[in-house]
DNA sequence: GTGAAAGCGCTAACAC
DNA sequence: GTGTTAGCGCTTTCAC
């Protein structure tokens, strides 16, 4: 059987408590005694168990992340800012993969990570009212990364003006008719996203005096085939766009290939912004936001770890930048 | 603060021992007590500790999962895949994500799962031998996929087998002079996937009877970065390709852009087959081996929960079918 | 500076 | 069928 405290201080010749404060880099132990716990702890190969420690001191060094998709790349970016910071605090991770609408109400109805964790990290998960009562009825600090939510720490991204970076660069280049590819109506998981950059979206035609078409904001789910289906849709029209503002990388994929498809080209026939910089992004030549998504992670983790310590300040609400990233999509319009 | 069990206990009118038989499902709990009880912590809003439980019970039902990188689309998929199981089986998922050679050496090195789960779920990390004996060391059930350990439970395609598929798909076409891009020589976390792909592509050429080149076998190292430099290396040569195998679609994407940027056209002057099958594949129109990621993920994390149980059977090795999915990268060499 | 002892909130014998 | 009780392996007062 593995080492306990027990064997480790009869070894060193000194009381468990001795070693507790000893391994624990507690004060008051002199010296040379810790240094005899440290060597018998080595010597017996002993690791304390983390369990026991977490019943006793109340504390479980442990964080809950909920995700609302692991596979997706934003957030794969975002887990693993936010595991390596919270692995090097000596926090565990505990992983939630939501995975749609069923798993996120099975998540916030029986709350898995209740006296589990110490504090939970939110990633892009905008809250119902419902939610977010049973997320403060945990009284846990929190973090979310992609919204900002009052009473919780925040990272994310200024996504109306990101948007609006976007928009802005097909307006300089000339053109008039942009499209949106958002995310759509129903998207729970995203709607940050969604509304923000739509709002961005809007906000730069008006500002350029460009008369808004509603017919032009066609939802793209966040995936590729939903970005195909939405450019295929606006490709038909009968005055069809000469730009796409896409809100996320991967649906822009799918509308540059809806625009090969119909034998145009990308750039040249119809400019296309993204939203992320995924690293295909360099690779298809996408015109993009680029938003630092891993340091979004790294930031959000070290949030929530200030608010576990001793003197935790009110619960910050912090942007990181995004810039634009031109690359071969985006070109002035034919005849512009 | 949080209900215990005393609480409940108090409440129903029972012993705290009947209360954890009670809602722990056990038999022997009279129906109408049973009944009682739940609704006594059901009006408390109970919820067990797990680490109260884990200490005395000395089963802890957390399962770690060690990955190489979050963050590339395989492991994702494959993450998937194992947390639901794992949750809907009532286990926590701790992730631990090694992120490059020295986390993997800090984590074989330090163990941090020790005292932590009942068991371990491993990416496609074939082992060291020192790594091998750490994990052994730890005497817990462990499941591994993209590599078969004797030993360990094991879930894996056939990438020989696979690689030949999609060599054999070229050569079928009337292609001759292929290329592959594989992992390279460094690539301790893709091992399997390196040297079984490599094996599948020579065998499917010395089979076919064509002459062999090892100056057409370029690393990619799994990225699209590393796929389009070792595609520029390719079509650099005094006799470069008709076509050419990459060991994954990542790299795949590389190549077709590096051929695009050559001036060529991807299916009618050069084939690319990857593997994989990953989501942008269909939309790039890639040829791929397809293989089934979350499932990977869900069948180690069944095979570990049945190791886990009360009559685990020896562990076994199971490997799990690929399919070639043709699409418009591959097509007859020209004059072919 | 160190030790004794009382928990932390459960599970698992064992008794009845 | 249900209750009593002894731990599980730590942390944390409180003495000394």
């Amino acid at each position: 059987m593995a080492a306990t405290i027990e064997d480790v201080a009869h070894r060193a010749g000194v009381s468990i408590a001795t070693v507790s404060r000893a391994l624990r880099g507690l004060p008051d132990v002199a010296p040379p005694t810790r240094e005899r716990v440290v060597r018998a702890a080595r010597d017996l190969d002993y690791v304390a168990s983390p369990y026991a420690a977490r019943l006793a001191s109340g504390r479980t060094h442990a964080v809950g992340v909920a995700v609302p998709f692991v596979t997706r790349w934003f957030f794969t970016q975002v887990v693993a800012g936010a595991e390596r910071v919270l692995r090097e605090a000596g926090y565990d991770t505990l992983l939630y993969n939501l995975g749609g609408q069923a798993g996120r109400e099975r998540f916030f109805g029986r709350m898995p990570v209740r006296k589990r964790v110490d504090g939970l990290l939110m990633l892009c998960t905008p809250l119902a009212e419902g939610e977010i009562e049973a997320v403060r009825a945990l009284r846990l600090p929190v973090a979310v990364v992609g919204a900002a939510q009052s009473g919780f720490a925040s990272v994310r991204v200024d996504d109306v003006a990101s948007a609006r970076l976007a928009v802005d660069h097909l307006i300089d280049l000339g053109h008039r008719r942009i499209g949106l590819i958002s995310g759509g109506s129903d998207e729970a998981m995203h709607a940050t996203a969604t509304i923000d950059r739509r709002r961005g979206y809007w906000q730069a035609l008006r500002d350029a005096g460009v008369r808004l078409d509603p017919g032009l904001d066609v939802p793209g789910h966040f995936t590729p085939g939903g970005g195909r289906a939405a450019m295929e849709w606006l490709l038909g029209l009968t005055d069809p766009p000469s730009a796409v503002f896409a809100a996320s990388d991967e649906m822009a994929y799918g509308a540059m290939r809806a625009i090969r498809t119909a034998g145009l080209r990308v750039g040249a026939d119809v400019s296309v912004v993204g939203f992320d910089d995924h690293e295909m992004s360099d690779l298809l030549e996408l015109t993009t936001v680029a938003q630092p998504a891993v340091r979004q992670g790294e930031l959000a983790a070290r949030a929530l770890l200030i608010a576990l310590g001793p003197k935790a300040p009110a619960p910050r609400a912090q942007t990181v930048p995004t810039r634009l990233v031109v690359r071969a999509s985006t070109r002035p319009p034919r005849g512009g």
